[in-house]
DNA sequence: GATGAATGAGAATTCATTCAT
DNA sequence: GATGAATGAATTCTCATTCAT
């Protein structure tokens, strides 16, 4: 597929997809520029249209590199851990890992989920879709829900404890963005979440 | 600020509303083209620009209007009412009814916080954050807390809350998208809401 | 269909017009440069594309224009002239005035029959195709083939005569591009034209 | 001249030879691609330009190619026949034995004459040009003129019928063009070659 | 006030040719 | 001798904004 650009040496690879993806993240797919690419990659036009085809090309490779990335949360995930809860601290604990360790792939990856453009989104989703089953159907995998109280929908109590965790993640991003990122601490979100965790063993385990 | 354009008689200044929304809505920031707005507005291209300085002018003054007419919700609701999972309720239907009578307006609000272009990233957010704010608070305002359980924290409790009714409405809307919007069950996202504040009461109340 | 360029004023359609053809004649229809001609015609880039919404399109329009350039030729045939071989001779002066009067014109069409260009050569032959059908059936309309000699097959003498006229008017056109063209003397072809005619009549007629 | 070239393997040459003459009859000069040529000849960018100095130089070669294998047609005509017009008979038929042979070559060659690029128009007129008038030469070398009519201009009779052929070999590409090539009959051409033939005999001869 | 033709910088993409390996 | 990655000028086309009428 991208065999042209797989075949160069690290150092230039991992430059371009530094630059494309600072570009995409800062401007959106169809704003951002190949000729600001190429500048910040410091390579000819010539040759970024030599490895990939076009600008939706370069798009979606990175896209696909991004997601191999974030493969390495699912790889290291305890599935013996059959409680919900400690199985969903232990995903965040891995996922924030991972983050510091490629901060740019997640900013380009939340860019790509709010993509709106027409021209890719098709591609976009066909792509991410997969991903995005297959993590979901890892995360619920070998889970014991006996814990959970009788008298409630199970299915509702877990979708109450997603939406929050996402929620949680959020809100951590724009006091990132709103705040200056330095002043930040890394570690709150993980204090916050273990009281959430804690709030929901209160409310949902027997 | 907008004078020249409120000046304007009724019918024009709604023809230009309506034009500029739907392109904005169908297109995004970037590649809504003020020569389609004009065209579908039927005025000329120097007309738009003598009402609005530029296009970003015009997209900030949209957003102006839909927060006027948004702001309808706030007026409607009940303060009277101080169970916080009622308020929800009632505001929840007061929504929809404003989302009905102006479905325009509120496509293009969605629209307005995905938008991603770096060029207005910033007005945006400085023009929709006081709204938001401002809503958060009367959202709140003159609530009776004594109802919720005394072992938890009732500001999680809340968030909690807050994010699983955000849930509910991306989970409607991304099913709308999927399948054809028509075959959709308006009523469906209250009878869940329904669902939810019967679980919320069992697990957050006393 | 080109309603905004033909709105314009006469020196400027006449400007553009000049030098589209002159480039698209100079380089055939690929190689021609837009940026050549808006250089070639005093105007902005933007201003082309206003007027034709992409190269193709204003290569078709020339196409057109100059299609109704030759049509004069057509409006000047006495059709009361049954004589076959008079009436090639009346057509061939006709010709040569229009040619004189526009040779740019005839240079652009002799361009575009050569044209080999996938891209266009289609449209090509649907606008080309029509004109010369109904020159064609205008040609040999109303005429009195008794004059013909008896023992020879008629279709194949008129064809014999065709394609000798035709390749009188090449080799015109040969001698005009090896010589200097100024010192070629215009009114040869037709004083040959005339000895052909003559050979014509004593060897097809009776 | 093209030392490099000609001393390759035998067939490395003819592949090179194969795969350019077909991409620059599918594309005429400009289009054609270096690319699809050395993809379609298995071999490297660099060869093909360690070979021909340029585009230009390859496709020069190629027409110099195509006309020395032209040429086998001169060596086969029978100058004893002294008559004109059997001579042609003769010709059609050895010039139709040779495009059956080397279909490519005469496809390409036919390509080279509606060529409109100026970029190799000059340096393709001079290499052909030479030919063209070689074979013209050879064509009406020692001839009988004595079969003709007195009373006509040998000259023009003689054009009239070079053009005639020339007509008749245009009209049946355009035919092969138009219907689909399969169903084309290939030796109706000379039927009507010979009917032509005895048209003439009947009008120019004695 | 209203018009809409004109602008031109900037977009994505192509491709013959070079040259270090 | 052979390779094929790298080059960059040139291509067509877009569109917010201006300004003379």
């Amino acid at each position: 597929m991208y065999s042209k650009f797989d075949n160069l040496a690290y150092e230039k690879r991992a430059s371009i997809i530094n630059a494309s993806m600072q570009e995409f993240t800062d401007k959106g797919y169809q704003l951002a520029s190949t000729n600001e690419i190429v500048k910040r990659a410091g390579i000819s036009k010539g040759s970024l249209f030599n490895y990939f085809n076009n600008k939706k090309d370069l798009y979606l490779f990175l896209i696909e590199y991004a997601i191999e990335v974030s493969r390495e949360i699912m790889t290291e995930i305890d599935f013996n851990q059959t409680d919900l809860l400690e199985r969903l601290k232990q995903i965040t604990v891995i996922k924030l890992r991972v983050i510091k360790k490629y901060p740019e792939v997640f900013n380009f990856l939340q860019g790509v989920i709010a993509e709106g453009s027409e021209e890719v989104k098709r591609d976009v989703e066909r792509i991410t879709m997969q991903f995005a089953q297959e993590s979901y159907q890892k995360l619920y995998e070998n889970l014991d829900y006996s814990k959970f109280r009788d008298d409630i929908d199970i299915q509702k109590a877990i979708k109450t404890i997603y939406w929050t965790i996402e929620g949680i993640g959020n809100e951590s991003k724009e006091k990132i963005k709103s705040n200056n990122a330095e002043s930040f601490d890394v570690d709150a979100p993980f204090k916050e979440m273990d009281d959430y965790i804690e709030l929901f063993q209160k409310i949902f385990y027997k």
